[in-house]
DNA sequence: ACGGGATAAATTGTATACCATATTGTTTTA
DNA sequence: TAAAACAATATGGTATACAATTTATCCCGT
C-alpha cells in the first residue's frame, strides 16, 4: 500500500527498537513519531501496522502502540520452535547446497572475520548476512520467513547477543565449523552445531532479559495472526 | 490500531477470500471494497494491510492489492514446513495433555460428528475447533501461530479440502484415531496420524490448484517479512 | 492527607477532501 | 501496425475535522 515513505519510516522505527533506543513496553504515540520520523499520521500508522505484523509492536484499540516485549516463557517458546525449524533447515542445506554456494559462504565468513576489530554494528550485519545466506540455500521461502520472524522477535530485548565476552571469536569459530559440516555433507553434525549456537544465543538473551525485567514490570498476553 | 471497524472489514474480506468468492489474483480496488463492505477508504486500506500481513493479500506500490495466490512450489514448501512443525506439536501434545483436556477433545469430536449431515460450513468450523484445541495443548503460542499461518495460506485456494468423496467420514475416523493415540500417549503413532492427515490435505489442495491454475495464469515472486 | 469519582486533556479511530504520482487504457500519429 | 502522446483510473500521501475512548488532573468528602 503506502509504499515508499511508510516503508522507510517502518525501517527507521524498527532500527530504533532493535537497537534499544526504544525500549520494550515504551508507548509509541503517533504525534511523537511524526515529529521524530516525519511523515503524516497516515504514514506513521501504516508503519506501526507493519511492525505489528512483524511482532515488534503491540497495539490495543484506543490505547495505541507500544514496543513489544517478551517474557521469559515466550523466549523459551520461541527458541523451542526455532530449534526445530533450524534443524530442519540444516537437513535441507546439506541436501540442496551447490559447490558455488559453499564458496560464497566461505567468502561471507571471511567478510565477518575482516570486521573482527571494527565496529560491532558492521560485524553484526556481516554475521546476519552469513546466516541469511545459509537459510536461503534451503530454497524454502516459508522456512526462511519463519526463522526470520523468530529471530527478529528475540532481538526485541536488544542486539546484545554480542555483549558476552569472547562472543566474537567464538562466533567465527562456529562459522568455520558450520562450513566444515556442510562441505562434509554431515547433516547430524550441522544440526548439532546449530543447536549449540541457538542454545548459546538463548542463554544470552535470557540473561539480558532477566537483567532488564526488574525495571520494566511484567507483561501479559499477546495477539498476532 | 484502527480496531473496531477495520477489523470487522478485514474479517469479512478474509471470509470472502477463503470462501472463494474472491479468487486468487483478483484485484482489490479500494473503491469497490468501499461500496461492497462499507467504511471509509482509511478503514479499507487498513484492512488490506492486515490481510497482507496474514498473507492473504499481496500489494505492490501504485498497483494496489490483489488476492494472494499460490504456486505449486509454494504449496510444497508450506506443507514441508507444516509437517515438521506439526510433528513437533504432536510430541508436545503427548507431553503436556491433562486428563480433562482429553475429555474436552472427545466432546469436540462429538460436536463434529453431530454435524455430519448438516451444512458443510458448520462442519468445517467444528473441525477447525477440534484441531485448534489440540494445538492449544502444546502451550506454545508461537507454534500455534505458525501452524495457523501456514494453514490459512493453504486455504487461499479455497475451502474445499472437503470436496473429495468420503472426506467427511474419513475425517471423523481420523479424529478418533488421534484421540486414541493421545490417550495411549503414543507419540510416534500420533505423529504418523498427523503426517497422514497432512499428506492427504496437501494432495487435495494440489489437485484443486492444478485444476484452477490454467485459467489464472502464472504468478511470480512474493514479498513478506 | 487519601482514595474515589467527576471533569478535563490527550490520544486514537474514522471520515472526507485534495493533490501528486504512478499505472492502465485509449487515441493519435508516423 | 506499432510507437508515442494523451486521457482515465487508482493508489500514495497530506491535511483537517470530529467521534470514541483512554489517561491524567482536579476536587471533594471522609
Amino acid at each position: 500500500m503506502s509504499s515508499v515513505i511508510s516503508t522507510k519510516v517502518a525501517r527507521e522505527l524498527e532500527g530504533a527498537i532493535l537497537s534499544g533506543q526504544l525500549k520494550p513496553r515504551e508507548r509509541l504515540i503517533e504525534m511523537d513519531l511524526i515529529s521524530r520520523l516525519g511523515g503524516s499520521r497516515t504514514v506513521i500508522r501504516e508503519a506501526l501496522k507493519k511492525l505489528e505484523a512483524k511482532g515488534l509492536v503491540r497495539t490495543m484499540p484506543y490505547r495505541g502502540a507500544m514496543v513489544a516485549d517478551l517474557t521469559v516463557e515466550e523466549v523459551e517458546e520461541i527458541y523451542f520452535v526455532r530449534v526445530a525449524i533450524e534443524k530442519l533447515a540444516a537437513r535441507l542445506v546439506i541436501k540442496n547446497i551447490r559447490p558455488d554456494e559453499i564458496q560464497s559462504l566461505k567468502q561471507l565468513s571471511k567478510g565477518v572475520e575482516s570486521h573482527l576489530r571494527r565496529k560491532t554494528d558492521q560485524m553484526i550485519e556481516k554475521d546476519s548476512e552469513f546466516h541469511r545466506a545459509i537459510f536461503k540455500i534451503c530454497r524454502n521461502q516459508y522456512l526462511y520467513d519463519m526463522i526470520n520472524y523468530l529471530k527478529t522477535k528475540a532481538h526485541i530485548v536488544g542486539y546484545n547477543a554480542w555483549s558476552l565476552p569472547d562472543r566474537i571469536e567464538q562466533s567465527i569459530q562456529e562459522h568455520r565449523q558450520i562450513i566444515g559440516a556442510i562441505e562434509a555433507k554431515n547433516a547430524s553434525q550441522l544440526e548439532k552445531l546449530i543447536v549449540k549456537h541457538l542454545t548459546y544465543s538463548k542463554k544470552s538473551y535470557l540473561a539480558q532479559l532477566k537483567g532488564t525485567i526488574g525495571r520494566l514490570g511484567k507483561s501479559k498476553e499477546r495477539d498476532f495472526a
